[in-house]
DNA sequence: ACTAATTAATTGTTATACTAATAATATACA
DNA sequence: TGTATATTATTAGTATAACAATTAATTAGT
């Protein structure tokens, strides 16, 4: 089932990540965050202050799921949102000291999930080579 | 960003597992079909006549999310369910003629766009040892 | 045979993602 | 300046997914 050159390859790789997301979500269900929502917090936390736009392109989604996930954070008081007095379109978003304490709390916690669990056994050769497949497949999209 | 043992790993296949869905649901845009009915489609025509559960594991689903593609699979008139006699709770699945033919039509073309868009320029090896790095990662995961 | 436990499928709720459409504002240019 | 275009954010609609709870039917244990 695996061993051609085919949309299997796709499958597998779909699951996987559907498993790692199932994985992070169960040991992180304690604190009420999802993998998605902890994306864009950590994102905003290393560019406090931008506004949505900028941050759907660090966090890598749409501007529609920002504004959802947003919407989120902002009523479990993780983030705020500040109008934009030079641009009315626009907001500014800043974590809050809540968003910061979760954020120092949890880093390490899903570092180690990583490090210690879900990539145990696999050396540095061969996720480099892993690596390097999925940024040959993200060129090949872009180009074609 | 890339060259630590942690999340970025995950967010990169993530997000290149996007990229992947979202380039192959637009270049099969035309036969009103998205990946994941495809998926489910596609098992099923390998596996004519069995029920939703044993779908399910097929599939990589769960019961709830196959229940609800093979809806929109009725709707479409490219799957039909007949009661079971042997067991009331359950029903029999089969493909029809019109999900034959999509199937015989698109199938070709979803290979094609693997093998000479997504892995183009992918060597056997290295893919051998992507394929080896997700095998390593499900294991680990369903060890924990 | 009867009750308890199990199973197949469905439904409800929440979250994420994509598309399209809209509102409000900002910018470009004739 | 005034109009067309572009941009920021939101909203609506559909699809996918996880999880919990429910219903109907079957199986197990006594």
């Amino acid at each position: 089932m695996l061993d051609t050159r085919d949309e299997s390859i796709g499958l597998f790789t779909s699951n996987t990540v559907k498993n790692i997301i199932r994985f992070l979500s169960a040991n992180i269900k304690n604190f009420d965050i999802t993998p998605e929502q902890w994306t864009v917090l950590k994102r905003l936390s290393e560019n406090d202050g931008i506004n949505q736009k900028e941050l759907a392109i660090k966090a890598e989604k749409d501007q529609p799921t920002v504004t959802r996930i947003l919407d989120i954070l902002e009523r479990k008081e993780l983030i705020l949102k500040k109008k934009n007095k030079d641009d009315r379109r626009s907001f500014i978003l800043f974590i809050t000291d809540k968003g910061i304490a979760l954020k120092e709390e949890l880093s390490p916690i899903i570092e180690e999930i990583w490090e210690a669990k879900i990539l145990t056994g696999i050396s540095e050769e061969d996720l480099k080579v892993y690596r390097s497949v999925l940024i040959k497949m993200n060129e090949n999209i872009e180009r074609s």
